[in-house]
DNA sequence: GTGTGTTTTTTGTTGCAACATAATTGTGCT
DNA sequence: AGCACAATTATGTTGCAACAAAAAACACAC
């Protein structure tokens, strides 16, 4: 698999912090589902786990926190924050914004060989959920996206989208294998890439708005039926 | 004058922490000019300013490279950014996105009292203005915009966006006696109440679009005349 | 059992020294 | 002067112990 951290805009500091791993391993945790809602990390949980000192384990928890990946249950206490109805639609409304703007912005920079690369990158969607391979595509699915915005040329853009992904990205990985049999974008995608071929930016902010709505109500349905078990005891 | 940090969304950790009583400090400073593009700091600079040890110097440093607001000018090198005609051209555009949205959320949500106090503020602005008090105006011009965007009821929105505010904030205070001058947004801002009172959502949109679009026009013609002196050395 | 107060343990934060390395100054040569 | 290169200083990061405070565990009364 692709490293952990494919969209940051350019860095600037060479050499990598340990703070800086540890953010990285901890977030691609987070994507990966591996912690559920309402697990609490500790600085020296995480310090021991890694093999590192407190110092990069706090700078990591703090950081992820600021971005929201995080949230604070307590003065003392920072869990993985569980899918709040009312966030899910706030930071849906930020990517569309967000995002809509990084896509069209992205039609009237693309070149022919970044339609080509797109191309490829939806038939590895294709052939992943073909095989029922959903942790695949769902990686995929974000390269696709994170490949678009980034013809925008807009790197704080790229940055403050990334952390959008990064607040529902740990809920989201958590549910999905509930809504990911639905061919999970595919239509979308394919006017998005439209869209760029004709370098229409209106065209290709509508496949992409189009394609965050329809998330939006999967992953709200998604959460609705969790909660109607989770509060249906036997 | 007012808390440093009047908008920020609900806090969840009691004890401020010393490093975000640092953060405050320095984003102030930052604010209100007392730093210059290109000034350097150091973790044990602040440290001894401050009186704290480096530990939370360390912490409000990263947070503002993190935020934007301060930038690496190389490995153990973190400056002030100067005004980049790009990222003020990729930040208006996000924030046109943004508070955009904000600003057509709020008219959904406020109330007549919201309004009052609104208009308040707006007298707040006028009289500074007429005073020649530009640091006031400035300071009560954004108190106008983030009691707007604070009724959308979106504290993740209202953080992102002050990040915004952040990122050229510095520069902005650095180089706004040269174009305070013109009353600063006056007309738009009239336009946003107006909306605001009928509940017209695009009405409060399109007048806080307006005054972001004018102000990135004056912006951008201030730092250009400045950059003309800069290069046209005796 | 349930709730309340207390004790114990866990935890985040802070300060600080050590270390590696980047930034700066200094030096000598052309 | 200008420039390459070495010496020196300054700086960010890391690890760690101490501390205060919160969370968890516990005991006890009702």
């Amino acid at each position: 698999m692709a490293s952990s951290t494919p969209f940051a805009k350019e860095d600037d500091r060479q050499p990598t912090r340990l703070g800086d791993r540890v953010y990285e391993q901890i977030k691609e945790r987070l994507i990966r589902g591996a912690y559920g809602p309402g697990d609490k990390l500790t600085v020296r949980g995480l310090a021991e786990t890694l093999g590192v000192s407190s110092t990069p384990a706090r700078d990591a928890i703090n950081r992820l926190a600021l971005e929201g990946a995080l949230v604070y249950a307590g003065p003392k206490t920072v869990i993985v924050p569980a899918l709040d109805p009312e966030v899910l639609e706030e930071i849906t409304l930020m990517r569309l914004a967000l995002e809509g703007l990084a896509a069209e912005r992205a039609a009237a920079r693309v070149a022919d060989e970044d339609i080509e690369a797109l191309k490829e990158t939806q038939a590895r969607i294709n052939a992943a959920l073909r095989e029922r391979r959903y942790a695949e595509a769902l990686w995929s699915n974000k390269e696709f996206h994170f490949s678009i915005y980034k013809l925008s040329g807009m790197p704080h853009l790229l940055a403050t989208i990334e952390t959008l992904w990064l607040r529902i990205g740990a809920s989201f990985n958590d549910l999905y294998p509930e809504f990911a049999e639905a061919k999970y974008g595919i239509h979308n995608h394919m006017a998005a890439l439209e869209g760029l071929a004709e370098r229409d930016g209106s065209a290709v902010r509508a496949a992409i708005e189009s394609d965050i709505r329809d998330g939006y109500r999967r992953m709200r349905q998604a959460t609705r039926e969790r909660n109607a078990i989770q509060s249906l005891p036997s």
